[in-house]
DNA sequence: TATCATGCTACAAAATTAGTAGCAATTCAT
DNA sequence: ATGAATTGCTACTAATTTTGTAGCATGATA
């Protein structure tokens, strides 16, 4: 990653590879679904973790992708730097609001695996 | 992937590669971090969907990944075959139902990017 | 029977992620 | 003030995933 490299996402728009249709909810499903970033969202939702406590909250995240990851949830405002460690923002807590609804269906699903 | 290749998701349990934990949430977030899972559902809301139909809506998703991800989707009782191609199962429409917010929101956080 | 769309496999190239080591900058205790 | 921890992070390689493209077998259609 140079430093010309301004995600895509970051920039809104095409950040879809491929479908280059740049609808909302496909800009969000590129994000989201990069290793981890839910799983960051999810561990932020009870207050700010440092950089280490998260690594050991999403097991066996290499740094690398960790750190990666937080850039890029606070590219978009979803996550920011605050005395503690890593926090969501306001933005980050709407969107993980309407992640929560999943661990309660996850909790029903799940068992029947 | 071969025949032994039982998916960790199918099976349940410790499919988040490192947090072992079996967290209903993160063994959801794992197979829907996989390249198009989400996508693919979003997809199927309107209705089943041919697999070249898929294909386009998806954009530059592979054959590979799309054919590899519908298999996942319906070892895990989200998808199905039926008349007129893949479709949602009655699982798939709840856990959809609780992915769709996700889109209204997109539409006013894309813009803020 | 020829044509065409569909579902899918094969395979190599590119991109992403994992795994591990370790360092510079605080913080903390002595 | 000094040494020991702790934290945030970079570097680098190996492994895995995804892409991109070609093309084949099957079934429907003309």
């Amino acid at each position: 990653m140079n430093s010309d490299d301004n995600r895509a996402v970051a920039r809104g728009g095409d950040a879809v590879k491929g479908s280059k249709t740049g609808q909302p909810i496909m800009v969000l499903f590129d994000l989201l679904s990069r290793r981890w970033a839910m799983g960051v969202l999810w561990n932020l939702a009870n207050g700010p973790r440092t950089f280490r406590d998260l690594q050991a909250s999403c097991g066996s995240a290499s740094p690398t992708v960790l750190n990666t990851r937080l850039k890029e949830l606070r590219e978009v405002g979803l996550v920011e730097k605050a005395t503690g460690g890593y926090a969501l923002t306001y933005t980050g807590r709407e969107l993980f609001d309407r992640l929560e609804p999943l661990g309660d269906w996850a909790m029903d699903w799940v068992p029947t695996l």
